[in-house]
RNA sequence: GAGUCUGUAGCUCAGCUGGAUAGAGCAACGGCCUUCUAAGCCGUAGGUCGAGGGUUCGAAUCCCCCCAGGCUCGCCA
């Protein structure tokens, strides 16, 4: 389905060409006058110099071919040389209709979809999800379903840390306080067993416990870079040990992941992929790409045009060992040969961009990808306390996820208790989704790349641009559609108004022209609907459906606070206004849905 | 030091490929509930868009140079 700008754009273009100009003036953009203007066209100015004729005079040239237009109600020129226009009140009707009756409201899909991967730079297995985790988790997630809606295969990886010196520290002080476990026996040759010798509790307890011991004592260190090294030749009491590791840790995170509900499709690590390192490495060096320097393995990355040197990717370092880039290299061997991907888009902390940069590189110019495929580092910012400084918690440690989500649930159980008298059970359910949906909002409506102030009390209090401001407002709408079934239409009975089930229906009462200059205001903002998604999906911008959803809950809201709906008397009308809510609120839900997080029905 | 990002109202943020009086929200002040959820709506006040140059008919937006801050810079991930 076309847009709105395409159509208009289509009538200036005729416009200027008639009045003999150039069709390349008839840019129309929306209207940053909305007192005088729906939509404006400022190429009468840019014509002016090279048709040597004052902008006034072109422009009333052009409108001069825009009179009794269908899709255009209004057409001024005004001072220097604005083009000043206004849709027909039809047209933005009959644009709407076509919006209902399409399943995408009026997005149009890939044609050739495209296998996208979503990498989410994943969390370190054994150490809990903190709120460094939430930006990748919610900005990854909703890029995904962005992707998908698009019409996209997509392809979500955790990519865990399952691999390297964390685990042998792990190991070594699980061995120091458990000796005598059968995994530290090396001549042990039974089974291993099933039960891991640690909850997750002491789990997160134990890693931390190591490192900061490692620090301190040498010889602890060696062993645990020891254990390190065994773990990854094959050890079998190690590797035991590790996959208990592995199995309470990802037990724990799929419970973390379930309540954000963001979920993965592939729950990948670096341990799935070491077993391509030895002939990437071996096919580097063969190739002449790989070459020592100063005792590593390294592949050169720099290129002529950049303004600063770029280190050189590090393949082995003097030891032999394997390191960062090398595994994100052999994830990317795994991934062309088990998907072969278009696009790659990795969700990471901005402050890794060099890494990547390296990485991306070295794949192109090594061949470890194709050359087609594309490698997209969306880095994102900080989540700041309102300090400005790295979000803490009051004792100034590292703020869990979970801790996080209780307590901004807590805060709103609190007010909705106090606002509503709604049962306990409903409301601490409501809590958590309007909880989420304050977190959620409240990372995507900033731009993904900066950082971020994260407020809990600006969240908590919920008022003007925030999650659940757009909740209110499509609970409002839900209310109305369910006492318009119940009183007006109980004959209806359970009525699915999000499908096509009342097509018969639709059709005897469409969306009409508008009675009142909010309500115009209103069909506006939705009809940007397709415009603005595919801005999104260009940009990977998810920060652009936040100012959308909360223009149009803005333009809802005036409109619900001057008509009166369900009291209109006129029947035909108020089915019509009915008809407008239902898709509102489609598209209040679709972009939502995008965003990672939906509305309860009554708050 | 080099590279890079940021600097817009007291606070948190928008501002599309340069366009007409720079927009929201919070906080402050003043209105609006016998009527579909007041978590709402309406209004008032608040800005030399970090500073200075330049390009342009026209600059928060593009270029240059300063100032301030963040981040990154081969054997951690």
């Amino acid at each position: 389905m076309k847009k709105l700008l395409d159509f208009i754009t289509a009538e200036m273009e005729l416009a200027f060409r008639t009045a003999g100009y150039d069709a390349s003036y008839a840019k129309v953009t929306l209207s940053n006058r909305p007192d005088l203007c729906e939509y404006q066209c400022n190429g009468a100015l840019a014509a002016a110099k090279a048709y040597k004729k004052a902008p006034f005079l072109i422009a009333e040239d052009v409108a001069g071919n825009l009179q009794d237009n269908k899709i255009l109600s209004s057409v001024e020129v005004v001072r220097p040389g604005f083009i000043n226009l206004k849709l027909a009140p039809m047209f933005l009707a009959g644009f709407l209709n076509e919006m209902a009756f399409s399943k995408t409201l009026g997005v149009e899909t890939e044609k050739e979809p495209k296998t996208i991967l979503v990498d989410y730079g994943g969390p370190n297995v054994a150490k809990p999800l903190h709120v460094g985790h939430l930006r990748s988790a919610i900005i990854g997630e909703s890029v995904k379903r962005i992707m998908r809606f698009k019409g996209n295969q997509v392809i979500g990886d955790i990519h865990l840390g399952d691999w390297g010196y964390q685990m042998g520290l792990i190991i070594t002080e699980l061995e120091k306080r458990k000796p005598d476990l059968p995994y530290f026996d090396e001549k042990y040759t039974g089974e291993y067993p099933e039960e891991a010798p640690f909850t997750i509790g002491e789990l997160e307890e134990i890693y931390p416990t190591a490192s900061a011991y490692a620090k301190e004592h040498e010889e602890y260190r060696e062993k645990a870079l020891e254990a390190t090294y065994l773990l990854q030749s094959g050890r079998r009491g190690y590797r035991a040990v590790w996959q208990h590791i592995m199995n309470v840790s990802v037990a724990d995170l799929k419970k973390n992941y379930e309540v954000l509900k963001v979920d993965f499709d592939l729950w990948k690590g670096e341990a799935d992929v070491q077993k391509y390192i030895p002939d990437m490495v071996e096919m580097l060096k063969e190739k002449g790409f790989a070459h020592y320097d100063e005792g590593a393995l390294v592949v050169d990355v720099a290129e002529e045009d950049d303004n600063k040197a770029v280190p050189p990717c590090m393949i082995l370092k003097s030891d032999g060992a394997a390191l960062y880039d090398t595994t994100d290299l052999a994830t990317l061997v795994e991934r062309e040969k088990l998907y072969s991907p278009d696009k790659i888009i990795y969700v990471v902390d901005k402050r890794q961009e060099l890494h990547f940069v390296q990485v991306f590189r070295c794949a192109k110019k090594t061949g470890i990808v194709r050359p087609e495929l594309e490698l997209k580092f969306l880095g994102f910012g900080t989540m700041n306390g309102k300090d400005g400084k790295p979000f803490k918690t009051r004792e100034g440690g590292v703020m869990r996820l979970e801790n996080l989500l209780r307590e901004i649930e807590e805060e709103m159980l609190k007010k909705i208790m106090d606002n509503r008298t709604v049962e306990t059970a409903e409301a601490e359910n409501t809590a958590k989704t309007v909880g989420l949906a304050a977190v959620k909002y409240g990372d995507l409506s900033n731009q993904a790349s900066k950082d971020y102030i994260f407020d809990v009390d600006r969240f908590t209090s919920f008022e003007g641009n925030t999650g659940p401001y757009i909740l209110y407002t499509i609970v409002r709408i839900k209310s109305i559609l369910n006492k318009y079934m119940d009183e007006v239409r109980p004959s209806q009975g359970d009525v699915d108004y999000d499908t096509h089930v009342g097509d018969e229906d639709r059709k005897a009462c469409r969306i009409q022209e508008p009675a009142s200059e909010c309500e115009k205001a209103l069909m506006l903002e939705m009809a940007k609907f397709n415009e603005m998604i595919d801005v999104v999906y260009e940009e990977t911008a998810p920060h652009r459906i936040c100012a959308y959803i909360y223009d149009v809950a803005n333009a809802f809201n005036k409109f619900y606070h001057e008509t009166k709906i369900l009291a209109e008397e006129d029947e035909q009308r108020r089915a019509e206004y009915i008809e407008l809510l239902r898709l509102a609120k489609r598209i209040l839900e679709t972009c939502i849905d995008l965003l990672g997080f939906e509305a309860p029905e009554r708050m």
